[in-house]
DNA sequence: GCTTGTGTACTTGTAAGACAATTTCCGTAT
DNA sequence: ATACGGAAATTGTCTTACAAGTACACAAGC
């Protein structure tokens, strides 16, 4: 049993390489990644390569069109919007069965503890610990099938962040009180104030992000 | 430009075969569908096979584990469940997003319509137009992502539908009629009540395929 | 000078063959 | 009857090869 070593798949690991890098900032958007560039950078065949690439295309994290190099997907301030409208969808109904149990997951109180620790902390800090908040309150849904759909756009929130890393869209303490408060709503079993909160929550930062990318995209216009 | 005939991969054509054979019911659940068998049925090499399998296992058609023939899924009645609770998270607020514009949208109303003539008609033809009742509320929202994602679990309804393909869940009559009581809430602009009746109907079909899928299991453990 | 056509280079799509690793199942021995 | 060992089957990966498509550049014509 080789199940929790690094390496369960070749693939999978050229797979979990190239997702650190996309994140990290290393491949930034646009940079064409050809089979055969990654085939020899990791020395594994081109059909791994294809495979690792592959899978991240239906991740999101890649956009491929046919005989075309795979590039790292730069969202648009559109994308960005639809991803946030879905999340809502998602992360208002958890919000609203918490609420309904008065049940606060602990990994969530302990995510935002984590946010408020980072409070003076480079902003590219926080990005961890809050998508890990948010996907405490899906998760505590406990279905499989709601997760997964979380975990996939999860990942393109994260690629919308590496799009603006630089930027300063939100302050990490007025993060960190909203968090709080939609805890206290989930506490004392205020299901419609604890929608409200994050739908305010989610909202205010899809404007930021989208304007940012409007903002970026023009520039790169220039 | 070939974007819209038959034929743009090899891989894809196998993939949608196979998709049809699934949902036909011609592969029945926890058929062992080795790379070379299909390789050779389909008369492709087997890197083209895997690549076709890999994409159903990724849909959930599919499982496979690690040095094991693919299998056709077969469903628990707990992933029955599991389905429709997301199902209804996705639903439930198309529903209520729609009932605040009052817009009905006109796929829908088409594909009741179809749903009321076939009556009389095997309760198995109804599947199609059901899916595509659904469908068409989710697509109103006019999210690419969150159409994707409904998208996957449909497969997956229909998948479960295949397992029971023999059984009268329910009477094609009240379904029709419930669709039809959905549809004038969300004319009238009854997001709460709109949202009501889809919770029932959809909670009512959970239970009786996770009821049927259950009984089943049984009969296949004597 | 601009547009159009062609040709070449690069990339992906598909195929065939081969070997390693792992699982499963069956036969044998205790 | 159970446990152990080995053979068969299957998948994972790599190597090589050719076909097909796209993009870019260069040249010819208007």
């Amino acid at each position: 049993m080789a199940a929790r070593l690094g390496v369960v798949s070749v693939v999978q690991a050229v797979v979990k390489s190239l997702r650190a890098r996309i994140f990290s900032g290393e491949l930034s958007p646009g940079t064409p990644l050809g089979e055969v560039d990654v085939a020899a950078h990791y020395e594994v065949a081109r059909p791994t390569a294809k495979a690792a690439l592959e899978n991240l295309v239906a991740s999101g994290l890649l956009t491929r069109n046919a005989h075309q190099s795979a590039k790292v997907t730069l969202l648009s301030s559109a994308d960005a919007r639809d991803i946030y409208r879905t999340r809502a969808i998602i992360e208002a109904e958890a919000v609203r069965l918490l609420a309904s149990t008065g049940q606060v997951p602990e990994a969530a109180r302990e995510a935002n503890a984590e946010i408020t620790a980072l409070r003076d902390a480079s902003p590219i800090q926080i990005v961890n610990p809050d998508v890990r908040f948010h996907s405490a309150l899906v998760q505590a849904l406990d279905s499989t099938r709601t997760s997964a759909i979380y975990g996939q756009l999860s990942d393109e929130i994260r690629l919308c962040m590496t799009h603006v890393q630089d930027a300063t869209l939100l302050n990490t303490a007025d993060i960190a009180s909203e968090h709080e408060r939609l805890l206290e709503c989930i506490a004392a079993g205020d299901a419609q104030g604890a929608a409200e909160v994050l739908a305010q929550h989610l909202s205010r930062a899809s404007t930021r992000l989208a304007e940012h990318l409007d903002s970026l995209s023009q520039g790169r216009r220039r």
